[in-house]
DNA sequence: CTCTCCATGTAAATGGTTACATGATTCA
DNA sequence: TGAATCATGTAACCATTTACATGGAGAG
């Protein structure tokens, strides 16, 4: 279980709530740790009953009301414990990667889609990392920033991030040039 | 459950036992896919059953009896009906990345060192794959490879996992550095 | 008038990890 | 003489996904 420290980390931040938590998890922290909202919220109920993070109920008008959640000093300690713990080895999933693996002669052409869509996605990513860093360096340049702001995780993780997407994209775009190539050549010639 | 498609897409190299199976997991599928051994007992018994595969005792001297498996005619075609499938979004998860992202000023001492752990074992993995790559092609070059083999899957998801790893080890070396130049600046000068 | 965003959850089913169990052989 | 490799599993526990449930506001 570290779900909770992802958790925790991502209220560093600041004060959230369940919602905007789930957006953020889909933004930026996606790309070393998913979850999905419903995971969310019940971790935030049992943070807060364990006494790691506290909530208040902001009531709304022309919205639903909603519970903004802070750290609280548990969770700061529990924090720092996780980071002086050894890492466990990173888990990765991807089914597109098991389907290229797969891929014989036929069914290459859903394949192609596939890759050429994940390579879609992974043009979004990058757009969005790239504007995530812009804002988190605001008019310093990258040394000075990573060299001097108070906080520089987020910036450090958000160049992974992009790292990462930018490398699928790659990826994509030759295996799919690849398995085009070999479709061709292995059409019958008129 | 998807873990059953992995196991198939590796029964395509051929014959293998569950702990064969473990191996392939560790070294070259674990870059999209990971697994515990105790996991892929249990998938190859599933699909025996089901009748996806089929599995024979070899008897050995010396060491343990093995089961080997081998694709059945209803894998392969369980194989084609999930790459036509669309593919669900890649799952990551990276206790590490979580750490620098929650990590001040204190506690980075501990981070750094584990940052560096990780960095040799992406150059021992570049190793791995660059050998498996090699092994791969033989005596053609890449493009030549690429674009006549009977089967380029396993080298194309080699190349993912090569350049991920890449990435990972430039990533770790950069991090390392920043949090290593900010000990220093923040540390009260004599 | 339909779709998306906001906002929060519960319950059942599936899937994954941890701990345990065994035991001969080979290499350092 | 201790560790690693070969080789296969079971059982209990924990984590995650899927399906369900609700409902107003604002944009197109």
């Amino acid at each position: 279980m570290a779900l909770r420290h992802a958790v925790l980390a991502a209220l560093l931040d600041g004060e959230m709530s369940g919602y905007q938590l789930s957006k953020t998890f889909d933004v930026s922290v996606s790309n070393y740790w998913h979850a999905l909202p419903q995971q969310l919220y019940a971790e935030l109920a049992k943070l807060e009953k364990e006494g790691l993070i506290t909530g208040r109920v902001v009531i709304q008008q022309g919205r639903p009301n909603k519970r903004l959640f802070t750290l609280a000093a548990a969770g700061t300690e529990e924090l720092a414990r996780f980071i002086a713990q050894p890492s466990r080895p990173s888990f990765i999933r991807d089914d597109l990667l098991v389907k290229v693996r797969a891929c014989e002669a036929d069914g290459t052409f859903a394949l192609i889609g596939q890759l050429e869509e994940r390579a879609g996605q992974a043009r979004a990513k990058i757009a969005l990392f790239d504007k995530l860093l812009r804002q988190l360096r605001g008019t310093d340049d990258e040394d000075d920033f990573l060299a001097r702001a108070p906080r520089v995780g987020p910036y450090l993780t958000g160049l992974r991030g992009k790292a990462f997407e930018e490398e699928t994209l790659r990826w994509c775009e030759q295996s799919a040039r690849v398995l085009r190539l070999r479709a061709e050549n292995s059409r019958p010639r008129g």
